[in-house]
DNA sequence: TACTGACCCATTGACATTCGATGTATCTGG
DNA sequence: CCAGATACATCGAATGTCAATGGGTCAGTA
């Protein structure tokens, strides 16, 4: 059964650190605005949001605060702690150098000597 | 405790099916035309890579036979069958548009209106 | 006022994959 | 003749994703 590959895996945490320094916001948001701006290819189920969270805020890269949302409903709002931050630079720099790898792979065309 | 990050889960067939796009080859082979194009930046252990060439093989994306190598040891040489070709375009443009739609969410610096 | 749909949180269990450790055997060079 | 590189392979643990499911709240509307 060929898996569905909505996301590599790994890669969420990257995406919600990134879209949490755009500012505090609740998971439900986090998620619609991954699957927007890369129009679906992205996908984030909740049942790999929600334990990303709660991963993220174990490690402290992130804070949680309940508040009210624009809506008015109760919800919880993340926000990047200065470490969750540091750990942003951190794997946006090693995705780039693991695509770049990938890559280097994938436009050889010839064995290599 | 942090995942060491070695590879992006999925990403391995890939890269083992692009690495057979040059030629048939035994499995250390493969893995280690993946570390030196890639500067080590991709290491590929051998608990990961024997799964995937049977997993390959089995889905029959790849095709097995005992030859002998430059080195006259008994090993096993894989070849992309015509299927696992296909497999190969596919996952390639699959692995475009996931690498793009990442991209797009890390170059972005606002919410989202 | 009752309903409906969108919003928002969360857990559970199954599954696939990677990783580190470990084991065997062969060939080559010193 | 021994050390080291080559080459195969398996196992168990850990991790993370996915699909399914459930429940509660608010706003608009019929």
């Amino acid at each position: 059964m060929p898996r569905s590959l909505d996301l590599l895996q790994g890669t969420l945490d990257l995406l919600v650190l990134q879209t949490l320094s755009w500012g505090p916001a609740h998971g439900y948001a986090v998620a619609r605005w991954i699957e927007r701006l890369t129009g679906d290819v992205l996908q984030v189920g909740e049942g790999s949001l929600y334990p990303a969270l709660h991963r993220l805020e174990e490690r402290e890269w992130i804070a949680a605060e309940w508040r009210l949302s624009e809506n008015n409903r109760r919800a919880k709002f993340y926000r990047l702690t200065s470490r969750g931050r540091q750990q942003l630079r951190a794997e946006t720099a090693s995705w780039a150098r693991m695509v770049d790898a990938v890559g280097r792979v994938l436009k050889t065309t010839e064995q290599p000597a």
